[in-house]
DNA sequence: TAGGGATTATTGTTCAACAACTTTGTTTCG
DNA sequence: CGAAACAAAGTTGTTGAACAATAATCCCTA
């Protein structure tokens, strides 16, 4: 692979990690050294990263790490719930991505039984954990575009997680949730199995939106 | 604007209007001297367009115009059922959107009226429209990264169009399908406009897969 | 203290050079 | 004659330096 294809991996992987916090200014020099590459090769990196939308670049003011608000995070969850709905709605059970939900889901139980209470990491391994299950659900309406968006929608929620200082009450109710998604889909059907998922959205996205509005007044 | 982003833009806009034909290879110093721009500022133009998926990037290898394949087609078709089918379904019929639908209609109407049998030009003004009636429709779904997500779609398939000679067949029969999915959603609601539009999907999907397949052969 | 203007820092763009790689053309050998 | 190996040419990938254009800061004055 390329060095600037690297480049925006490494960098897309720094900004998920929360590297650096959302909002935040990434001087273009600074990052350019940090990585031993040249200034251009960088700058190719950023346009990949703000078409995806994990940067917002403001000409003459440079990039800086997005920073979603509360019409993003409603906006997010609009597109979440059309695209996961219909794709599991239209799915088989014998799609190859639904060993994959199984397996997410069985991850995310273990590293929520693991988790301290406020160990910050471990509770985004959860948060990750669960990701996985959604993407691989969304993989069930074999459509590599509808996979991209996606998973550009899934960085960008990820950001606005990363605003929120309580990540358990954030990941912690959704284990069982998933769980309670992939179990009804399986048994009881895709028209079931998406029923209990937009409710799933609905609750994540009340969630979410409360924690902001939270940190809005504090 | 940006220097870049004007450039962008102009290519994409001689892409979209069959300035160079899908699969063909750009030069980038033939396109950077073309342009009075650098190297370096056209490859950040040319990544901003390979995001978007106009453009293919083979590594040492330099870019060419996307080239839809028959699997491209359908997954944008499949892409675009379920975008499309919900934005409509979950609409209110006061939407502002609902007058650029009307807008566009008549637009392709007239344009369509005022067609010569075998003018090329005549007829990619009629795709326009009617593009932009399904543009407009997504509209109504008020998500900004679907209308986005949309809106490369369409570019794409328009590359797709771009491969077939004969565009009258490939836009007229859909002027009045048009119609039909807007009158249809403004008469009997949501619901009945949203099961037109799937029918008008399915039909041009087969259209479009049609003159591929018949491609291939000749 | 508020406004205005010079200063400084950062980004936008260009250029030239070289490295890395692919493609093409040629040669050589079976 | 055909295929593999090799050399040559052309394109892209990356760098570093330079300058222009714009934004942010600081300092001075009223």
């Amino acid at each position: 692979m390329n060095q600037q294809g690297m480049l925006a991996d490494a960098l897309r992987q720094q900004i998920i990690d929360g590297a650096f916090a959302p909002g935040s200014r990434l001087s273009e020099s600074a990052i350019a050294e940090h990585f031993g590459v040249a200034r251009n090769t960088l700058r190719e990196a950023f346009r990949a990263l703000s078409e995806q939308g994990l940067l917002e670049h403001i000409p003459h003011r440079g990039v800086s790490v997005a920073s979603p608000s509360i019409a993003d995070v409603i906006d997010i969850y609009r597109a979440r719930r059309i695209i996961e709905c219909t794709a599991l709605q239209q799915s088989e059970p014998e799609h190859p991505a639904v060993q994959r939900m199984q397996e997410a889901v069985l991850a995310a139980e273990a590293a929520a039984r693991d988790a301290l209470l406020d160990d910050t990491e471990t509770w985004r391994a959860v948060g990750s954990a669960n990701m996985a299950f959604h993407v691989a659900l969304v993989d069930l309406a074999d459509s590599p575009r509808l996979a991209r968006t996606y998973r550009d929608l899934a960085a960008e929620l990820r950001l606005a997680f990363l605003k929120i200082d309580d990540p358990r009450s954030l990941h912690e109710p959704f284990v069982r949730k998933n769980r309670a998604v992939l179990d009804t889909f399986l048994a009881r059907g895709a028209q079931a199995g998406a029923a209990e998922l937009e409710r799933y959205l609905v609750q994540s996205e009340r969630v979410v939106l409360g924690a902001f509005a939270r940190m809005q007044l504090g």
